[in-house]
DNA sequence: CACAAAATGCAATATCATTGCAAAAAAGGA
DNA sequence: TCCTTTTTTGCAATGATATTGCATTTTGTG
């Protein structure tokens, strides 16, 4: 599915910054932060980005990647993915080396019981930190 | 042990923001974030408290508490931990009610091949969120 | 093409993070 | 205990990050 159809899918309408972003956020292997995303074109506002990413976020195109760092990168949802609902229920990978991270779909979240020691456990995040293939060949 | 004990064990002086710092953290049940130490005491640096937090997770009396929020949070650490050796191998639970983040020792971080599609995993990072007891309660 | 609704970009503001440097405090020896 | 050396602290300055209100521009719809 292309930058248009997504928007389409999701009720949105298809101005320039949502294509050119959602174009990126297709294309590219890892997670993108905030200035990932604005040193990938030359001139883009960046309250524009903050708004852009929490309406994908809120409609379920793109999820937020933690990964350990304090700067909040987010990738593409999986297909099931909506408003509201998200199912990105799988790990990620963050380069120590050169910083980047991607999504380990193949890696489940662990299971948690439900209630543990009196807390209720709703979310799961996992996260794994290493060096990446990238940075391994070198 | 208490806060000069610790500070002798690790060679460090023993002055009197790291004294109260660290009984700060020996009497805190959940993990601290830079600006909950610095409310918690009238004046206190926060450039020093930036040093003073680093100098503790160098020597292995703190450890950071990854917990999605974008502000690194930090506990004590466990007895094992020594300088540049941390074996503060648990999930951390992180409140959305209160925004308070706990240690949980007795969830084991998952254990995760060494190498995984050509990536190299040195570290597991794993949070639970949800709702704490405190929160349950009200 | 024109109008209403939505999105954008600017101004202003607040928080967070880091470095260099001078003053103050702690450690160690006499 | 006092003095000297070393370490730590706190201030000044700077830069990155994040968020809100509002006027302008763009998009969608008839």
């Amino acid at each position: 599915m292309n930058s248009i159809q997504i928007l389409e899918q999701s009720g949105l309408s298809k101005t320039e910054v949502r294509k050119k972003v959602l174009a990126l956020f297709i294309e590219s292997q890892s997670a993108l932060s905030l200035s990932d995303i604005e040193s990938a074109f030359s001139k883009i506002d960046r309250i524009t980005l903050y708004r852009t990413l929490k309406t994908f976020e809120t409609k379920g195109i793109i999820h937020k990647a933690v990964d350990g760092t304090n700067h909040p990168k987010y990738a593409m949802c999986e297909a099931s993915c909506s408003e509201h609902k998200h199912h990105d229920n799988h790990a990620h990978f963050h380069c120590l080396s050169c910083g980047k991270t991607v999504c380990f779909e193949q890696v489940a979240n662990p299971s948690i019981p439900e209630v543990l020691n009196g807390y209720t456990v709703e979310e799961t995040t996992l996260i794994l930190s290493g060096t990446c293939k990238d940075c391994l060949e070198e």
